[in-house]
RNA sequence: GGUCCCAUCGUCUAGUGGCCUAGGACGUUGGCCUCUCACGCCGAAAACACGGGUUCGAACCCCGUUGGGACCA
């Protein structure tokens, strides 16, 4: 194949989403697979609906994903806003050619035809009223599509299939509204023509705008592109994917603490499949990826399956990367004691999102820590005398993971007791969880000065709380670090 | 309503007429490992929507039904 020429086309309507990002990233790997070119195309040819908050958005989801582009004929990103002139003219080439003409019914007008049609239980077509008039009826006019009714288009799409449209069932599109802004349609076939766009791989929900396209090329004379309708992405409830789905937008995943390589590796197996791999880099994919490997049926989106592969990623990542990324997430910045990356480390197999490891990671450096109910369950009177034991045999050491590791086991063989009920007061009392990393990798990475002091002033509470002879109140106690 | 698309475990999917007693993954679940939680490992439950054809043989091809989706809006 020639090196073929793909663009992803959103109207900056609003974010980036969970489909929109997957038809960018389908397009992307395609050109990418074949050694084409990937073209960015903001279609605002609606101004009271699109906005520049809006296309910046997608664009910065875009780059998050890792989604590159190539520029078009000097300029970055194609703006329908800037082409008005190319749209005028191939409205004007349609009404000299005779393919197109002046339609003087309003709005209201149309608006009621189509109720009446709905009513009397018919498809809401245009008649064509307008289209045998010979002359103007009024100053302001739409111009209408003259779509030929005769003969059938055929759609060899590289997904579907062929799919043959009967031309008699299209009626006579809009492709100039009476305010002057040119229409989906005619803008699309004007620009991929202009664009040279040899695929043109969308959301089938644009499926049965292809055929109206096909007749606009051939009535302009243009040759028309291969086509490939990808499957919609739905919910849990198999609707199309929208804001009642919850998150749906690229860049809410990236602040929930989301791996762009997790949302990438997701996106690209929903829909597409190479055997039975299910873990993807990049470079796999762009290798691996071919149209002819996307299904045919809609899929449902999985945030758990998602959750799985960022956990993947998280886990299996640079730790320095990780870190990195993980900063915007924290409460509060982390000081150089202990380290970022050790940290990182011990958290990486045991979170699953970014935002699960900053909170996990808080007791690291906070002065206060926050002491969890089942913490506190552990931090009782009865568990005090293993603490000292814990805290006499700490004192005079160094703290080195196999070194802590040694003495506990012989501070265990000596109290008789399972490592567990030690280990487990001791972790509750230097991270008021009762879930952490290693017991001595926490220890190690606390530092002795300052697990000692947790641990001192765990026993000191308890102390008291033994001499007063008070029973055990959790509500009672201080909780430091609450806000 | 019309037109179009789609149909394998709850979900994502493998399967392209005999390799299918239908494979993998997420999730669920039993166990092992174990200082907690994870990770990892071993096991389990779980699907070809239905009905007709074609064929020696159909998850796979054809038709219909049903169900879902999209567009017209």
């Amino acid at each position: 194949m020639t090196a073929p020429r793909v663009r992803f086309a959103p109207s900056p309507t609003g974010f980036l989403h969970i489909g929109g990002a997957r038809t960018a990233l389908f397009n992307w790997l395609f050109a990418r697979h074949e050694g084409g070119r990937f073209f960015l195309r903001i279609e605002d040819t609606d101004q009271d609906r699109s906005t520049e908050v809006a296309a910046h958005a997608i664009i910065s989801g875009l780059h998050w994903l890792g989604l590159d582009w190539d520029p078009w004929e000097g300029s970055s990103i194609v703006r329908q806003a800037d082409r008005r002139t190319y749209y005028r003219n191939a409205v004007e080439t349609l009404l000299q050619k005779g393919h197109a003409y002046r339609c003087y019914c309003t709005p209201e007008a149309l608006e009621a035809q189509r109720a009446q049609a709905l009513q009397a239980g018919k498809p809401p077509r245009y008649d064509g009223r307008c289209r045998h008039l010979t002359s103007p009826k009024a100053e302001k006019s739409a111009i209408r599509f003259m779509a030929p009714s005769d003969g059938e288009i055929v759609v060899d799409d590289l997904v579907k299939g062929r799919v043959v449209f009967d031309s008699s069932v299209m009626d006579d599109l809009i492709i100039l509204r009476s305010n002057g802004t040119p229409t989906y349609n005619l803008c699309a076939v004007v620009d991929d023509t202009a664009m040279q766009i040899t695929h043109v791989i969308r959301g089938d929900d644009h499926l049965n705008n292809t055929p109206r396209q096909i007749q606009i090329y051939q009535a302009l004379g243009y040759p028309a592109p291969q086509f490939g309708h990808i499957p919609m992405i739905l919910g849990t409830d198999r609707q199309r994917l929208s804001k009642r789905h919850g998150a749906i937008s690229v860049s809410s995943y990236r602040d929930d603490g989301f791996l762009p390589e997790a949302m990438v590796n997701y996106l690209a197996r929903l829909g597409w499949s190479h055997k039975d791999q299910e873990i993807f880099s990049v470079s796999e994919l762009v290798e691996h990826f071919s149209l002819e490997r996307i299904g045919a049926s809609a899929a449902v989106f999985n945030p758990e399956k998602l959750l799985w592969l960022n956990a993947h990623y998280i886990r299996t990542g640079n730790p320095k990367r990780i870190a990195e990324l993980l900063v915007p997430h924290l409460s509060t910045p982390p000081s150089a004691d202990p380290p970022l990356e050790p940290v990182v480390v011990a958290l990486q197999e045991r979170s699953r999102t970014l935002t699960e490891m900053a909170a996990s990671a808080a007791y690291f450096w906070a002065d206060d820590i926050v002491y969890d109910d089942a913490a506190l369950a552990l931090l009782i009177p009865q568990n005090l005398p293993v603490l000292q034991k814990v805290c006499a045999v700490l004192r005079p050491m160094t703290f080195e993971h196999d070194a802590l590791a040694e003495a506990f086991k012989v501070l265990c063989a000596e109290l008789d007791l399972k490592l567990a009920k030690v280990a487990q007061p001791v972790r509750a009392a230097i991270t008021g969880k009762t879930v952490s990393p290693g017991l001595f990798d926490v220890l190690v990475l606390l530092g002795k000065e300052r697990a000692l002091t947790r641990l001192d002033g765990q026993i000191a509470r308890l102390s008291n709380m033994k001499a007063d002879k008070r029973p055990y109140d959790a509500s009672g106690l201080e909780r430091t670090g609450d806000p």
